[in-house]
DNA sequence: ACCAACTTGAAACAGGGGTTCCAAGATAAC
DNA sequence: GTTATCTTGGAACCCCTGTTTCAAGTTGGT
């Protein structure tokens, strides 16, 4: 029987993962990755081949460890508003603090960039999409089914509007845009779909 | 007297500034430049320093050429609502069809990429946001004194809201998504800003 | 015609890009 | 212990990066 690895090939992608979202693909370069994870060239190509596969590998390992259970929780709520503002506020908690502020979302970023020249980097921006607008639609669908939006609401339509909101909120956030001002925008958003102010008590 | 320049500067910028729009800094090399605009790399470097002077260069033409004549039509409409209407149609159009169409914005772009670690970047993507959000502010006090709006609306907030709208449609406009998707949703959003539908006529 | 000032072309520079190759090392079954 | 099979380290590959250098060419005023 063969050698078998000496390493963790799903934490190496992971710390690949991490430069790619916070750098981009276009400036990230083979020896950033080896010097992050500590690992060889002839490793790296050999695990995950050249550096497009391994853009691609982190990007589909951004959106299913990330992104969709996001989207999941999201579309399985049963509160209707006040999950899609959950939603928002943690998703702009993310942007602007903790160990990943200020690097927007790895798909958001993928949009602006080269990348999506490549056919499979494009499906993975569609189904991130997808899923987006698919989760804020369940969400919307509840939130009518509970009579929380205003009459004549369309969740189909809101949710496209929403979707793009949330791409605004990555890229803002980003360029160094305060929370307050995105949690701001965000709810005024929800405000002009959901119900006029509940009536007084 | 010295020489003169045997060339355009102002026509050589504008042909850095869509290669740098189409493609982004990171992917676009001083080679490229050179082989578009014809010059030689001694003139370029004469002309407007290094890579990143020249980026700066595109990107300030951008916002002053592109954007700017943009807002300021935006801000000066005095017809409210119909010339936001107007300012997202034409935004789509552009994005979507067109010499630029999957390009996005330059600035939008910019947002995504490692080019915001420029301080000099950083202010340029803060003043073309200023920019917008102003305009559309202007637009929508303009609405409002029309009485377009729904009562209680917050110029402010909602001009907030349809800035991070704007980046959203710049944004997955580069992945391809339709023009008629992008319009419904920007339809949707001025909707739900604006007076409930009109009552019957 | 002359000259100072500037531009231009082409080559060269040092460094880094992604990728490949191969000898040396490590593993687990026989 | 031997062997087949895989992994690993490190160097090397070739090409492209942004930038600099300098001789040759070009201009407009004297």
């Amino acid at each position: 029987m063969p050698d078998v690895k000496h390493f963790d090939p799903d934490a190496a992608l992971e710390t690949a993962l991490l430069l790619f979202w916070q750098q981009g693909v276009a400036s990230t370069g083979i020896q950033d990755v080896v010097a992050a994870t500590g690992l060889n060239r002839s490793s790296l190509y050999a695990t995950f081949g050249g550096k497009q596969e391994l853009y691609l590998a982190a990007l589909r390992r951004y959106l299913e460890h990330r992104s969709q259970p996001m989207f999941r929780r999201l579309a399985e709520d049963e509160r209707g508003l006040p999950a899609i503002e959950e939603f928002f506020g943690g998703l702009i908690r993310a942007r602007c603090s903790g160990a990943y502020a200020r690097w927007g979302c790895m798909v958001s970023n993928a949009h602006a960039g080269t990348e999506n020249g490549d056919a499979e980097v494009a499906r993975i921006l569609d189904r991130h999409h997808r899923g987006l607008r698919d989760a804020l639609h369940a969400a919307l669908v509840t939130a009518q089914a509970r009579g929380q939006l205003t009459d004549g609401a369309d969740p189909a339509a809101a949710a496209d509007v929403l979707a793009l909101v949330a791409y605004g909120v990555n890229l803002r956030s980003r360029a160094g845009a305060s929370a307050r001002s995105l949690k701001r925008s965000v709810t005024t958003a929800l405000q002009s779909i959901g119900a006029p102010a509940p009536a007084a008590a």
